[in-house]
DNA sequence: CTCAGTGCAAACTATTTGCAGATTT
DNA sequence: AAATCTGCAAATAGTTTGCACTGAG
């Protein structure tokens, strides 16, 4: 339930952030770019600031509610954190994104880590290619 | 050799790209984001400008000398390219950078990317965390 | 001599911030 | 009413570009 995000993040509840939310939880689309949020909310006939998406991506981001991807290309892509951790593939002519999860790679990177002594936090894998569709 | 590079890659052989290259090459470290590589040569009395730079390796990475890396935070970080592909580990509070190579990986990645009709042309894998040193 | 390369400053793009007014609790 | 939030415009940071001049081949 949207408002309860919200609130345990000790966010008060506003328009422009309830509408962000719901559009990250309805769309079909999983992944989207701040200026293309934005556009989305204006298209949607809600009338944010571009200022304002920044902020409370940012805010959700550290609430926990969104992850924030850098994947190439100049803009961060940011997408609902639904608690299942996985990895990318980008085409790198289409712009589609297709999630994956491997365990094989997951324990792998574990135990690199360890092998390594280091504390490994967090990680980012993303194929880049072309979808043969 | 370094001016072979050069010419090979249709660059005609000045000041700045020898330096730069040079400074790749010889350097202890092995990842520089462009302002670094500036401020290395202008300590070592090479006066450039950071027009150049970025000029020059952007199209040091057209010829496959080099390659750019997107990691976390907002600036990219170059390194040489020495035919041995492999991924990073960060240290995110160090800024520590320490490369590895793990075969078990690069192999679920291709079969991943078979059982997704990809054509894989790139990939990039990060480890994000904290060396125990 | 010719064309590629360079430095400088201005332009750009994505993102952030200051501030006064608007909104939530 | 108090504190948070928002929109706007101005400010940043990293990177790119226009242009007249310099230097490589």
């Amino acid at each position: 339930m949207d408002k309860n995000d919200l609130k345990e993040a000790g966010l008060k509840i506003t328009k422009p952030r309830i509408e962000i939310l719901k559009l990250l939880e309805t769309s079909e689309k999983q992944h989207f770019g701040a200026e293309e949020i934005y556009q989305e909310l204006l298209v949607g006939g809600v009338k944010v600031g571009i200022a304002t998406v920044y902020r409370v991506l940012t805010q959700f981001e550290a609430a926990g509610l969104i992850i924030k991807h850098n994947f190439e290309g100049d803009q961060c892509v940011y997408e609902l954190e639904r608690g299942e951790h996985h990895d990318h593939m980008v085409d790198l002519k289409t712009g589609k994104i297709v999630e994956f999860h491997d365990e094989i790679i997951e324990q792998r990177q574990i135990e690199i880590a360890k092998e390594h002594g280091f504390k490994l936090m967090e990680h980012s894998l993303t194929l880049y290619g072309e979808f043969k569709d």
